[in-house]
DNA sequence: CGCTAACTGTACTCTTCGGTACATTTTTCC
DNA sequence: GGAAAAATGTACCGAAGAGTACAGTTAGCG
């Protein structure tokens, strides 16, 4: 049904796509910049994705989405001492600040993660999944014995999740990734005080 | 230069159109949709906004900045107990799961405050505003005696606000307000932890 | 009253952009 | 090698919506 030349075309107009929509943003990009940058026609375009932008704009959340969790992964499956959490902290922190508003993830939650519920249903799923890799985690830490036993893993889990997404947020408007950092670090204070307890 | 009869016909243009933003989004309100419910015509639009839609745009982003600041501001003067910010926290939270997606403040900081430069700098110093009184309430608690000498305010202030906005943020994705309460409980958790201590 | 400036209604222009039609070329596969 | 299907190029359409021109109306003010 598909030959490679056609998947790689494919795959060309969503990449396309998305670095378009990383630099300027979802509504000023245009159909035709993207067949301009991926050396394609409308014809292409409109042949691979018969929704038109709609759909176009789907399959960009979803590659984003996939590629921002990608990156995480392998930070994910190491978490299980302080170490390994600042670790991942300093990495999301450096990569935010480094690509500043062009930042994937940003650009994810805040613009094309929008434009449709479809696209919303992407974003969501990535932040479950996400959240349930950083759960993980932090089980991990405690078989390690790095968290004592009444730690709530779940709220704590979606309050570090919480903190991403606000100060990617405010690394949005502001163009500081400070408040990214601070608030992650008062999630790792929380997970490894001495005293931990439950939230709330 | 402007009489009475016309101030109030700028003001209902703002009104309509941030009710129409909220309602559904800023790509899709036209300018037409604004005169409609505002009752005029473009003639009166353009009258009181010669630089046309961006302007309006900005014109609605300080509209709803200030509102958001104003509904604040009651709660942020009488933090100084842990029950004190029980309250707020509580008001917050219910406020944002009502008006769930129509939030002004999602809004504001994951639509119309993207759409300028401008509107950008509005929504950041809605930021700055929000995390400075915030910091009082913090300094006003530990003068009442509430919170140790040792915690960062500044740091926790900044934390904080990075609760608010990540929490609204994942509302508007995924329309629980969950992650904003527990976001918030941690922040309270940490400022009122005996051994509170700079975060860091 | 009457002049001026602010205010408002109607009708139009002009561009942009998503989407379509259709002809043409390339690939696949028997 | 040749038919069928996939891939691509070119030219176009039509709607939408921002912005304009201009005429007409209302309100302030001496």
């Amino acid at each position: 049904m598909t030959t490679p030349k056609g998947a790689a075309t494919r795959l060309r107009i969503v990449e396309a796509a998305a670095a378009e929509i990383r630099e300027r943003g979802t509504i000023a990009t245009t159909l035709d910049d993207v067949c301009r940058r991926s050396g394609t026609g409308k014809s292409q375009l409109f042949h691979y994705f018969p929704q038109g932008r709609e759909q176009l704009l789907l399959a960009v959340t979803e590659f984003e989405a996939e590629r921002v969790f990608q990156d995480q992964e392998p930070y994910l499956h190491e978490l299980d001492s302080r170490t390994a959490w600042e670790a991942w902290r300093d990495a999301i922190v450096e990569t935010c600040r480094d690509q500043g508003p062009h930042c994937p993830l940003g650009v994810l939650i805040a613009d094309v993660g929008r434009y449709s519920p479809a696209a919303q249903a992407v974003t969501t799923q990535l932040i479950r999944r996400w959240q349930a890799a950083v759960r993980a985690g932090i089980e991990a830490t405690r078989a390690a014995g790095g968290i004592g036993p009444d730690l709530d893993a779940d709220r704590t889990a979606a309050a570090v999740i919480t903190a991403i997404q606000g100060g990617v947020s405010v690394l949005l408007s502001t163009g500081s990734a400070t408040h990214l950092e601070v608030a992650l670090d008062l999630c790792l204070d929380h997970l490894f005080a001495a005293n931990a307890r439950p939230v709330g």
